[in-house]
DNA sequence: AATATAAATGGAAGCGTATTCATAGTCAAG
DNA sequence: CTTGACTATGAATACGCTTCCATTTATATT
C-alpha cells in the first residue's frame, strides 16, 4: 500500500506537505503542489480514508436499518436514500431487518463509527432507542417512529387509515377485514386505529376475526389470504396495511378465480410506483408529496450532521405528512 | 468518545490488556478480565473499529456497485448479499449505477478500503477494469461480465436469448422485436446475439426496426414501446431483454387496450420474483439454480477474501449458469 | 539594504487500536 | 532454596493520516 510518506519522499517534501496538497492545496506553492501531484500519479496513491477517518472523527458514511425489500416501498426508500446520500459525499451501509439477529444488526451499527443513522426499523416501544440516544450519533427514524419522538418523518397512518376504511364504507362495504403486521410497529399500529376508528364512528362493529396479524413475507401473506377466504362469512372488503400486503394478496386471489374488485375490493397503503401498474390499479392511501418518506429523511440526517459538526443543536424534526386517498380501481361499490 | 485506554485507566491494567481481553481473553487471568470486563459495562466502551481496521488492514466491510433497483433483479440480489454478507462478518457499502458519475462512484469505493468489491454495473469493455485490478482487493462480477474475464457469475446470456427466441418462432412469429439495453453490456449484448442467431437459424431476417435500444428506466421504456406500437407493420412478438422492461411494456400496453398475448406475446429474461405474479404470468428464461447470481456471488467473494487473508490464491470464478424456458401465459402462437 | 511581515514548509504529536518484546510473577522440579 | 519454564502483564511502537507549532523562505515596507 503507498502511503502519503511514500509519495513525499519520490517528490522530495514533507509527509505533512503532501497531506496538505490533499486538504488545503492553496496553502502551497504551485510549483510543489506539481512535484506532489506528479509523485501521486506516478505511485497511483490513494489516501487512506480510514486513517483520516481516525483523526478526523468522520467516516462520510451513514447507516441505513431497512425493512425489507421485498416490500416495494423500502425499494423505493432505499433507492433514494442512497442516491441522495452519495450525492452529498456519504457513504451508506445497508441493513435489512431481519426477524433473528435484531439486536446483532444494531451493535455492529454501532461499532463502525458511522455519522448519522436512518432508521425504519424500529418498534413503537423499541428498548434500542436508549441505545442509539446514548451514541451521540444523529439518527432519524422514517416511516415508523418511536413513542420517545426523536427525529421521525412519517405520514399520518391514523388518518390514512381512517381514509382507506371510510372509502370502504361509503362504498357500501360493512364487512371489512384488516390485514398487517404486527401492532407493536407504529404504522401497523396506527393503521389499525384508524381502521377501528372508522368502523366505530359509523357503529359498524370491530369484529375480532377481521383482525388479521401476519408476517409481511410473501408465504405468510398468502397461507393468511387462503385463511380469510375460507370463511363462510368472507369480507366484502380488504384493507391491507401496505401495498405489498395487497399485492400479494391480489396474487392469491386472481390465481384462485376471484375478480378485483368484483368478488372482493382490496384498498392499501402507501402507493407505491407498483400501485400504478395497469395489472394493479390499487387503490391505495399515500402522502401528497412528491419525495418518498426516505428521501426527505435523509436530507434532515445529512443537516443535522452538519449541524452537530458546527456544535449547533436545532429543534427535533418531527414530520407528519398529509395523506390523501388515490382511488384506482380495486374497490367498487357493494351492491346489497 | 471512551476508548481502551479509558477502560484500562478504570480497571487498574495497561491498555494493552484491555486489547487482549477483546482479541484473546484466554490469554488474561481470569481475575483481570473479569475487572476489565466490568469497566466496559461501566463505561459502555465500544471498541472503535475504525482504529482497529487501520491497524489490521481490514474493514470487514465490502463495496456492491448494483443496478438500479427498479429492476426487480437488482432488488434481489441486493437483499441476498447484503444478507448474506452480514451473516458471514461483513458489512456492505452500497452504491447504485447511475448513467452521470459512472467514474465518482468507483473513485469512492477505491478509497474506501474495502476487502472486496461485489458489481454488476460494468461494461463489457470498461476500463475501470484496469483500475479495479490494480487495487489489489477481490472484486468479482456477477450478472455481467467483463471482456478480461476475471471472476464473474453470469447466465448463459446467448443462450438464453436463442431460447427465448426459438419459443416464439415455434409459436409462429416471425416478427419478432428485440428491445433491451445498450449493448456495451455483456448481457444485453449476448443476448441480443442469441437473439440474432435464432431468427438467422430459421432463415428469418433480422430487420434493424425491430432492435429497440433503450434506457431501462421507466419513461424509456414506455416512450420506446408507443413508438414500437405506433408502427404500420407492429410486431406480433417482442422479446425484452430483462422481466423489468417487459413489465414497464405490459403496463403500457394494457393501458393501451393491448390484450397479452392475444394481441402481442411477450417472453423476456431473468425469471424475478415478480414474474410469476399472476397478473403478469410472464413467460421468461432464467436459470435452473435456486440462489440467484447475488447470492451465488457474494459466497465465492467471501471466499475469496480469507484466501487472501491465507496468501492462498485459487483458479479464477468463472461460472455461466444454464438456463431454461419458463412458460407462462404471455405467450401464444399466432395464428396466421 | 535592513527590517518587518506574511507565506510556505517540516517536525512531531496524536487519533484508538493491535502487536512485538521485555519484564515481573508463578510454580514445579531439582 | 535455586533454577528453569511458563504465564500474565505492561511499555513501546506502528498503522496512515491531520494538525499544531516552530522554522525557513519569500515578499513588502521603510
Amino acid at each position: 500500500m503507498v502511503s502519503s510518506k511514500d509519495v513525499a519522499k519520490r517528490a522530495g517534501v514533507s509527509q505533512t506537505t503532501v497531506s496538505r496538497v490533499l486538504n488545503t492545496p492553496e496553502k502551497v506553492t504551485d510549483k510543489t503542489l506539481e512535484k506532489v501531484n506528479k509523485a501521486m500519479k506516478e505511485l497511483e496513491y490513494r489516501p487512506n480514508l480510514i486513517a483520516r477517518s481516525l483523526v478526523k472523527k468522520k467516516t462520510h458514511s451513514i447507516a441505513l436499518l431497512s425493512g425489507p425489500l421485498h416490500n416495494p416501498f423500502y425499494v423505493e426508500t432505499t433507492m433514494s436514500i442512497v442516491n441522495y446520500a452519495k450525492a452529498h459525499g456519504f457513504n451508506v451501509n445497508v441493513h435489512f431487518e431481519s426477524n433473528t439477529d435484531q439486536l446483532s444488526v444494531y451493535e455492529d451499527v454501532f461499532k463502525h463509527q458511522v455519522d448519522g443513522i436512518i432508521l425504519s426499523s424500529i418498534l413503537y416501544e423499541d428498548p434500542i432507542y436508549q441505545e442509539l440516544q446514548q451514541l451521540n450519533v444523529p439518527f432519524i427514524m422514517f416511516n415508523r417512529k418511536h413513542k420517545e419522538k426523536g427525529h421521525y418523518i412519517e405520514m399520518d397512518n391514523a388518518k390514512a387509515g381512517r381514509l382507506a376504511t371510510d372509502h370502504l364504507l361509503e362504498l357500501n362495504h360493512r364487512n371489512i377485514a384488516w390485514i398487517g403486521g404486527p401492532l407493536v410497529t407504529s404504522t401497523f399500529l396506527a393503521r389499525y386505529t384508524g381502521y377501528c376508528e372508522a368502523l366505530e364512528n359509523k357503529g359498524v362493529p370491530v369484529r375480532s376475526e377481521n383482525t388479521v396479524i401476519t408476517d409481511t413475507g410473501k408465504a405468510a401473506v398468502l397461507e393468511k389470504t387462503k385463511e380469510l377466504m375460507a370463511r363462510k362469512n368472507k369480507p366484502s372488503a380488504i384493507f391491507a396495511a401496505t401495498d405489498s400486503i395487497a399485492i400479494y394478496m391480489m396474487d392469491w386471489l386472481l390465481k384462485n378465480g376471484y375478480k378485483i374488485p368484483e368478488d372482493v375490493s382490496i384498498v392499501s397503503m402507501d402507493n407505491v410506483g407498483w400501485s400504478h401498474h395497469h395489472a394493479f390499479q390499487l387503490t391505495t392511501v399515500g402522502t401528497v408529496e412528491q419525495k418518498n418518506l426516505g428521501e426527505i429523511a435523509i436530507g434532515h440526517l445529512i443537516e443535522l450532521i452538519h449541524q452537530k459538526e458546527r456544535g449547533e443543536s436545532g429543534p427535533f424534526i418531527q414530520q407528519t405528512l398529509e395523506t390523501r386517498l388515490f382511488r384506482r380501481h380495486t374497490t367498487k361499490r357493494k351492491e346489497s
